[in-house]
DNA sequence: ACCCGTGTTCGCTG
DNA sequence: TCAGCGAACACGGG
């Protein structure tokens, strides 16, 4: 499910369901291990369980949940890795399907977090210090947050001879893009994903910058109410221009296919008359 | 059976 | 020294 978007839903998700309430109870899934490492799954278990929830921050794919313990800060860093979301259930019957973990809250209602392919993270920071957090520390500037700067992207972008596609993607240059809003973006822009990243015109790398905030922020209105749709749902309709649309005509010029090539083992999409 | 997947990390290489 | 590459992680769906 998430790249930037999506995570962005999940943390206002989060907000509306749990914040000022307390967590009487975690139950742990012992098979999902590593998502709770480097704590095995009962110490995860037995830190945060009395714990209430404070506040929650995004920072590009990383939400950062404010707890409070016992009057002392306790940090949560979740990531939703490929498949995972917050799900909220009224009891605690009902559990969804690979629910890895299970917040019992003082209201009766459960937050599951549940993840299938078991790439997501349940991380305890102490304190809440999540800037000591080695890979909270390097994350580039949030588009959404922080706004994109011209100077600091062409910096990035200029020090590479990367693919532009596979560049933009690296959560040091622009924290929360991912493998879909990549291509989504690129398309916007008319840039073709496979040149290299220094040899973009600044004129080309503003056009990459306006593309980016607006895909992103398209997606976060999109996604405005209470519900979501996932792209792995079973008959769901693909919200995007190129991406999972190989063969398709592109939607701008209506002449040519919709192309996917393989970069840095990810799929690409992009249109080979309208992306130079 | 085989390939694919919205993400990240690790070890190797030049 | 370090950017870049490919494999690995894990598991269901087509």
């Amino acid at each position: 499910m998430p790249e930037l978007p999506e995570v962005e839903f999940a943390a206002r998700s989060l907000r509306r369901w749990a914040e000022g309430h307390q967590i009487e109870g975690v139950a742990v899934e012992p098979k999902a291990a590593r998502i709770f490492r480097p704590a095995t799954p009962r110490t995860f278990a037995k830190r945060i369980a009395g714990a209430r929830f404070e506040g929650v921050r995004r920072i590009g794919k990383h939400l950062l949940v404010a707890l409070e313990r016992d009057g002392a800060p306790l940090g949560l860093l979740a990531h939703l890795g490929m498949t995972g979301k917050w799900v909220l259930r009224d009891g605690d019957d009902d559990v969804p399907r690979f629910s890895r973990a299970a917040f019992r809250l003082d209201d009766g209602r459960t937050l599951h977090f549940s993840d299938l392919r078991l790439f997501g993270r349940l991380r305890l920071v102490p304190g809440a210090r999540f800037e000591a957090v080695p890979e909270v520390a390097a994350l580039g500037p949030d588009p959404i947050d922080a706004g994109i700067d011209l100077a600091r992207l062409a910096a990035s972008l200029g020090r590479s001879r990367l693919a532009v596609k596979v560049r933009i993607m690296d959560q040091a240059v622009l924290a929360g893009v991912g493998n879909i809003y990549a291509s989504e973006a690129l398309f916007r822009a008319r840039i073709d994903p496979r040149r290299p990243a220094n040899d973009l015109s600044r004129a080309e790398i503003a056009r990459v910058a306006e593309a980016v905030l607006a895909v992103l922020r398209e997606s976060i209105a999109r996604d405005e109410g209470d519900e979501i749709t996932y792209v792995e749902e079973p008959g769901a309709a693909n919200p995007f221009r190129m991406y999972d649309r190989a063969g398709e005509r592109c939607p701008r010029c209506g002449q040519a296919e919709i192309q996917r090539i393989v970069q840095a083992q990810r799929s690409t999409f992009f249109c080979p008359r309208c992306q130079r």
